[in-house]
DNA sequence: GACGTACATGTCACTCGATGACATATGCTT
DNA sequence: AAGCATATGTCATCGAGTGACATGTACGTC
């Protein structure tokens, strides 16, 4: 039911724009009262933001689980590439993707969800025994890779999808790597 | 009337949190209307956010203005190194950036100012003579720019604002430099 | 002084997202 | 059959935001 309520909305935001789809035009569509969709989703918004709640956790985790005298840059560059697939291919196809980025209240809602994650991963890092990792340093280190992964994406959307992701990351984290 | 509707709002907002103020409440402080508040902010969350409108375009025209040959990188320190002041602590005290920062409505918000900025300052910086910089690296740079500032905001907070802003933003944009 | 115009504000009604309270149905377990 | 959990519906309500329309107040001009 989540997931078609998912799918259902998905169609009718790239039907007639997300401000002009009501939350009792999806719930209707799926033969449910409004009500009934907020026992699905907490807003309007989560119904195309799957079902990350323990996403952060696990990525934190991964970083946890890094070898131990790895660089924190490189940390992060090595879990990310790996959960940014899971993370957007999985679960979004290109248009939601789109619609997300261009629909200002979706991207709220990602930054917002960004935020909770970039909490977790930097406490992580600095958790990871033997790199003796400030709180800004960390902080800053891991905004920076979350723009990397918002970057890569914007670029991947350009491209109609046809570049390869995780090259994209790879570019973006190369780039951006902090001097010694 | 806008600034003393701001000043209101920011102090209901502080004494009793920001969920907790309705925009009918902060209309009443002021000896107004509900629909009369509307006139003077188009969103509840935007009476926090002062005359920022335009703030993006002038950014992006310092970009501009930098001299020829700077490296990118470069151009956004030294710009944002300036604006940042402005952006930040001219118009918000430090009550404001910490209501701002712990509560996730406002957090959006912020982040969709961002966004805006971001895509203007990144065309900005194409568009600089000489540099032919590709899309993806000014948009990349551009986010990992922002990141700094609001990494540099949040440890000027952590510290409670006793920290040099201007220091702290330096340290970030140092730490970040990327790689020839 | 009367008139008209512009502007700020108030009032009313409405939409939509979101939540709480309560009722109903369906199906499974004992 | 009785009991219970789960899913759903219904109703009422709040708060943000908008549109339509009225009112007042100050300014000018004739």
């Amino acid at each position: 039911m989540r997931t078609e309520l998912a799918e259902l909305a998905l169609a009718l935001f790239v039907e007639r724009g997300y401000e002009d789809t009501t939350v009792e035009d999806i719930a209707a569509a799926a033969g449910l009262s409004k009500r009934s969709f907020f026992r699905y989703f907490p807003s309007k918004e989560d119904v195309l933001f799957g079902d990350v709640e323990d996403l952060a956790d696990r990525v934190a985790d991964a970083v946890r689980a890094r070898p131990a005298g790895e660089e924190p840059w490189a940390v992060l560059h090595a879990v990310l590439r790996e959960w940014e697939a899971r993370i957007h291919a999985a679960q979004w196809d290109m248009a939601a993707l789109r619609l997300i980025e261009s629909t200002p209240a979706l991207r709220a809602r990602l930054h917002q969800r960004r935020d909770g994650m970039r909490d977790r991963i930097s406490t992580a890092l600095r958790e990871r025994p033997g790199t003796g990792l400030d709180t800004f340093t960390a902080d800053l280190l891991t905004a920076c890779a979350a723009a990397a992964i918002d970057a890569a994406t914007r670029e991947w959307l350009r491209h109609d999808g046809t570049d390869d992701r995780g090259e994209l990351v790879d570019r973006a984290f190369t780039m951006l790597a902090p001097g010694p």
